[in-house]
DNA sequence: ACATGTGAACTGCTTCACAGCG
DNA sequence: CGCTGTGAAGCAGTTCACATGT
């Protein structure tokens, strides 16, 4: 199949957003302009990047707000529950970890880790902290399907080998540094300074 | 002056942090190639991103660490100061108003909002909670050049036309919700259910 | 000889515009 | 008639390849 393009996907993921709410308004239908304007982009966008999938539409009526909910739900595999494991109960990891937007899209935290024998054992919200250094043995009984690496830069490659030795194929990063990882395991990088720099660039550059 | 892509902007952050790491390990030049490799790119990236800003490269040896790093902090603004406050004093707030990695590049948090009449006043780490509602009032005797915002999807859209009222310029937004802001206004979203999503989207697609 | 800087070619995402169908 | 679905055109970002300077 085509590759898709990341941009689309995560307008799929806007899309949906705002289908959620439609529907808890009781909207029926939507037509492909209502979603973009929601969604910053345009209505011709909009039909594209679902053309990629397949012909959800009516013409001259637009998208079945639930049928079209569904097919973007299945487009992006959030069909199934996805088992979630944090690396590192710091400060990041624990508010990821009792962050409460994850559970209701079907991605479910099962475990925090950390190398900090004062952490390990201890509880937050329910969820045990526990060795990272058993995280191989770990996975061998419970699978899971993505690690939230929330580790200092200079333990984050290294947290990387053991997870993808262990198995993990996605892995998404809070660490400042850029991951090298086997081609068949899929990284999505957050970098909160990064995106302050790139304010600071687009401030500095008005002024200009 | 030409608009640059935000992709370009991205990873001149990616190269100033090879950079920076260049210098404490005692290097003195780096080439193109070198940055490409840490950087994820290739070298005719590098040389193209930088040639937007200028000549900074000697032909037949490379960039000079220190001179090249001190380039790359001017164009992305890094040279001063800039004032940022975070807005939502919930898990994700206090979370960012403690992380360390904003600091050491110049981004100062000099204030922690909330609503939550039971959190102002409070401190966290020296920095004083503060009641969301005078905001107006303290930009305009300390201005703030950007705002995280670190609240709940319902109440996000409002709290963005109140720091946009007070004159915000620029705002790092992790609810996740599409703000719509003034042209003037910069806006960098994280959000990471999408950010998720789109790992479950891979792991999806390769299964099939 | 070596590595930069840059026009030119290329690739791929976005926008246009209209045929097709309810 | 209205709105979708989609080839074709347009545009932007990336890669190529080489002239240029040290």
């Amino acid at each position: 199949m085509k590759r898709i393009a990341d941009s689309t996907v995560r307008r799929l993921s806007v899309y949906l957003r705002f289908l959620e709410g439609s529907s808890q308004r009781g909207l029926t239908t939507v037509s492909s302009a209502e979603l973009a304007r929601h969604g910053g982009t345009t209505s011709a966008q909009v039909r594209k990047d679902l053309s990629f999938f397949g012909s959800f539409g009516k013409r001259g009526l637009g998208y079945s707000v639930p049928e079209l909910t569904n097919s973007i739900r299945d487009i992006l595999g959030l069909g199934r529950e996805w088992n979630v494991v944090i690396v590192g109960a710091g400060k990041i990891g624990t508010a990821l970890a009792q962050y409460d937007g994850f559970r209701p899209r079907g991605f479910h935290v099962v475990a925090v880790y950390d190398t900090d024998s004062g952490k390990v054992g201890t509880r937050w919200d329910g969820i045990v902290v526990r060795d990272f250094s058993q995280v191989a043995r770990d996975l061998a009984s419970q699978p899971i399907d993505i690690a939230v690496l929330a580790v200092p830069a200079e333990g984050a490659q290294d947290a990387v080998r053991r997870l993808v030795d262990a198995g993990v194929k996605a892995i998404l990063n809070f660490a400042p540094v850029q991951l090298k990882v086997p081609p068949d395991v899929a990284v999505r990088s957050v970098n909160m300074a990064m995106e302050l720099e790139g304010l600071s660039y687009e401030l500095s550059s008005r002024a200009r």
